[in-house]
DNA sequence: AAAGAGGCTGAAAACGATTTCAACAACTGG
DNA sequence: CCAGTTGTTGAAATCGTTTTCAGCCTCTTT
């Protein structure tokens, strides 16, 4: 039925560890390589890499653990991951947990069971204090998410930062009454609601911060409660792609204008950003970086298991759009 | 160092039969399973896959191979089948080929490599006539895309009919020079323009279809010569959710307005069509039943792999929006 | 010319599970 | 009371590779 290295060697006349070598760039004679090939060739071989990994311990496999796939930062993230780890020779598994503590679990167990090399991982809150106690016989990488005990490395946007940035921005354009949305899943979000009532008490405001569960539903019924009880404040920050979308789609249901009627303000420079409204003023992660850098703090943890660990703080780039300017300097069009 | 069923089977002091039986469900008596139980909970015992895989010759794996994964379309579709695969008790692999047909080649090898029981699989125009020659050990069960003549299973949008329902759309509301982005790297995007040249002559009118490699900058390039040169059709059909953005993003940049300078209906209802301009009419795919669906033949033909071919065509619902309505009927914001 | 080094090669032993097969005990039915 | 059945169990074979080890040949060095 199925053809193994046992039916290439046969066919080249040399045993299974030539035909092994050979394929490995081992040390063969040109002459018996040339035939190997062309049995390879002839038969269709192709390696079985169940067994290959078995026999060298060796997975050459990293698990990408991401909570929302459908998120387009985590896309992005997984792209560059991926990339990356193909220049590296890297298989990369990707799972899906939905920001599921249980998914979560769920996964780990199973990357210990394929026993892949390395994982990185974006974890919820719920999940990442467990990280520092329970030990996983592979190295992991955190992404966009870490607290500050676990021991694990990291690569993470200055989320405290910012949200500074935005409150300032803000700020300038001469809001004073500005709330924020912020994901309850995950550690991001309580740094940019830090990040956010920091910088409000700097301008000595007062902060208005709302914790949801992440989703377009959750900011959607948020903001819609905001104008039908007519309490809408003057500016809001969203924590997320989500949550932009959500704020924006309660506007639209109540007639409402950006600026003119709430400021809006948030994170993740998602393509449609730049077309909803007069377009929406977000801080841009650094996702190519992002997914770059953690790939290569877990190859160097690879080659040095004992290395301290390292945290990366990446900083966030600011874009300014018609959604927070009062007077229209922005170059937003009609359509 | 790592600890394996043998361990497991010292500690519980039975073979290694018998744990791999208690831990199958096999016929083991109920004192040696407890015995068991407790050794592999004090062992930390996590069966290898590899090997398990590499003996009982059966992957419980199938492959996902998609053309875009940062396209919102695939991801759906990608959820839709790994709930349906996780309820089978299969593992998924998902690629990502970006239309280059050498990433396929390379991805649909891997998969034979790795030893996948089938795949699911959106191939490019240029592979997608290849595959009836090509004989794989797997089955192949294509989504989105298939020819005519591939002898494969196949779960595919009603593209003709979708394209037509925009074109009579557009014609209802009075637009007559009516244009048409279509893909050039997929079968649907033959599929479209046919549609949309069928019911464009149906109507008595000139068809005007452009072929663009699949990006949102080809389009926006496209739209912009059209406002440069002062040619721009009435309306026009994007075939899918990158063109659309394309489109929408080059009549910004040229500050015009949806419909008055141009009417826009597309494919794929992505959550932002909502919120850009007056709402984009989009044609939306049922993505959860194509998901569904796929899994459910790629499972019946692993019972029966003699079964005749079946290709599934699942029709489209057109959301009709602000972009292509003269006269303002929907509730379309000022947001 | 003998000894040592170095390069290819194949036989055989892993890797860690599942599965076959035979052994054994305990019943059942005649 | 004996043959046959049923239900658990372990020894050993097996899956398809890679890797170790030893052997052989050739080439260099003294």
């Amino acid at each position: 039925m199925t053809v193994s290295i046992k039916d290439v060697a046969a066919m080249a006349q040399v045993s299974p560890a030539t035909v092994s070598r050979a394929l490995a760039g081992g040390p063969v004679s040109a002459e018996l390589r040339a035939k190997v090939e062309a049995a390879v060739k002839a038969t269709g071989y192709r390696p079985n890499l169940s067994a290959r990994r078995l026999r060298s311990r060796d997975s050459q496999t990293i698990g990408l653990i991401v909570a929302d796939i459908s998120n387009p930062f985590f896309t992005a993230v997984s792209r560059a991951v991926e990339d990356e780890a193909y220049k590296a020779g890297l298989r990369v598994i990707l799972c899906n947990t939905d920001e599921n503590p249980d998914k979560e679990e769920m996964y780990l167990k199973l990357m210990e069971e394929e026993r892949v090399t390395g994982v990185i991982y974006a974890p919820t809150r719920a999940t990442v204090g467990k990280l520092t106690r329970q030990s996983f016989n592979f190295p992991i990488v955190l992404i966009d998410r870490a607290d500050a005990v676990s021991g694990q490395d990291a690569v993470v946007l200055d989320n405290f930062a910012a949200a500074a940035m935005l409150v300032e921005h803000l700020h300038s354009q001469g809001y004073r009454r500005i709330a924020g949305l912020f994901g309850n899943a995950s550690t991001t979000g309580v740094e940019r609601r830090t990040g956010y009532e920091e910088a409000m008490r700097r301008f000595g405001l007062t902060p208005q911060a709302r914790f949801l569960a992440p989703s377009i539903e959750a900011a959607e019924k948020e903001a819609a409660s905001w104008f039908n009880s007519g309490s809408a404040p003057e500016a809001v920050i969203a924590s997320n792609g989500l949550f932009l979308m959500g704020v924006v789609r309660a506007m639209r249901a109540a007639g409402k204008s950006m600026p003119r009627d709430l400021a809006v303000a948030g994170f993740d420079n998602e393509s449609w950003t730049e077309l909803a409204g007069p377009g929406l003023t977000v801080i841009e992660q650094p996702v190519n970086a992002i997914g770059r850098t953690a790939m290569q703090l877990l190859l160097e943890r690879l080659e040095d298991p004992d290395a301290p660990r390292r945290k990366v703080v990446l900083g966030g780039r600011c874009v300014i759009r018609g959604s927070t300017q009062t007077q229209q300097t922005s170059t937003a069009g009609a359509a």
